[in-house]
DNA sequence: TTTATTTTTTAGATTAATCTAAATTTTTTA
DNA sequence: TAAAAAATTTAGATTAATCTAAAAAATAAA
């Protein structure tokens, strides 16, 4: 194997590949054949069978019983594809007026479509986009993901405020209730009081104090 | 098999129909097992055992040694790829600047996303044209071709004249060839000249006189 | 530190799309 | 119209991705 960066893989293979990299985001640990099942939807013994030949290619480290970790070149196929998706989610929310809970189906298709010049060009078309809908960064040409510190608004305090710049949950639910409730990406809040009961936070968006429960402050992400 | 609109097809059985629909186009006779492995690069071995599994779907009417038309589902299902295929494409060059020759390859893959809703909005993002950037008509929502008569130069007389408006051969060389001689779509064209020894023919173009080929003139198609 | 539980892997099948080689049918041509 | 040529189909394999059920290894609990 030394025809790497030739190599085409398969709309399956570049899901493995992406969806071990976001399990192993901001974790030491190895990725557990378990928890690719679950996220894929299929079943441990088909994971099995795609490790090994992912190790095959040498696109994930992967020893028997023990989990995988992406190799350097099967990184930066996960972060490609990355780029891919998040381009082509602020295409669809920016020029075809997608709401942001619609994208993502969509973009999961458009993601495994392979053409550097269709990606450049639509990078271009697009001014260069620092994020996608959810805030999350648009890696670059190069594969450097640059992501700015987010804090969740369960770890902030009375009197703190901020933009509004990210979510840590993808589900269409959360994002319809943020929507609807006028938490929007860009708008600005601040911590108006902590509820120790239940850990519920007061919050000022647009001039309204508006309550939202623990579970919503843990997925809202902050830049500062 | 009643649940016909919902059916979804593989990337490769849409190829399939795509391909009878164009070989089968201005043609009465059933498309032949033969010409569906040329065009698909394919062995006709392969092309039958398809040929067998869209007929099981009621996509094809197949007869065995006879060849195959599509049924009234596989049409729809056809244009429909070729939808997208041709508004893609249009999209490529117009918010993308991708040359003429440029989009064909990648509108291949694009053209077998499937929503609904994403091409309706492409459509109307690009304003409904009414052509792809070759001059074939893109079917509307409701699968609806309505192709305009176009006739290629060879067959009109000394001193016609008329507009560029599509091509018959699609090849990149073709393409690239008609670029940089000015023969380009919209463009408007007068007949000057037949040359009887090979077919030739001197036209006129932006004020400029020029000859083209018998086998340009039979490809090079124009609105009266 | 055994035993029980959970996780992971192997073994053996299945399905879609493909292939080669051989057999059959159709078409052409002499 | 019979023989030759061309086109098409069948038979039997292969490859990628998946599955179920059983076996093996790792982890947790008693």
């Amino acid at each position: 194997m030394a025809y790497f960066y030739i190599m085409n893989l398969s709309f399956t293979e570049e899901n493995y590949l992406k969806n071990i990299f976001h399990l192993n985001f901001n974790v030491d640990e190895n990725v557990s054949t378990n928890a690719i099942a679950e996220v894929l939807n299929t079943k441990a013994a088909s994971v099995t069978d795609m490790l090994k030949k992912l190790s095959e290619k040498e696109l994930v480290n992967y020893e028997k019983y023990q989990g995988v970790t992406l190799t350097e070149i099967g990184q930066q196929k996960a972060i490609s594809v990355i780029r891919k998706h998040r381009l082509w989610e602020v295409f669809l929310v920016e020029k075809l007026h997608f709401k942001w809970d619609e994208v993502h189906e969509v973009a999961e298709e458009l993601e495994h479509i392979n053409s550097e010049k269709l990606i450049n060009s639509l990078e271009e078309f697009l001014n260069f986009p620092k994020t996608d809908p959810h805030g999350d960064p648009i890696p670059d040409k190069n594969g450097i993901l640059k992501s700015q510190e987010l804090i969740p608004v369960s770890k902030l305090k009375v009197g703190n405020s901020g933009l509004i710049s990210g979510v840590r949950e993808h589900s269409v639910e959360f994002l319809k209730y943020l929507d609807k409730t006028g938490l929007i990406l860009g708008e600005s809040l601040k911590i108006i009081e902590i509820i120790n009961f239940d850990g519920s936070v007061m919050v000022l968006i647009k001039g309204n104090q508006q309550m939202i429960s623990r579970e919503v402050a843990k997925n809202l992400l902050i830049a500062l």
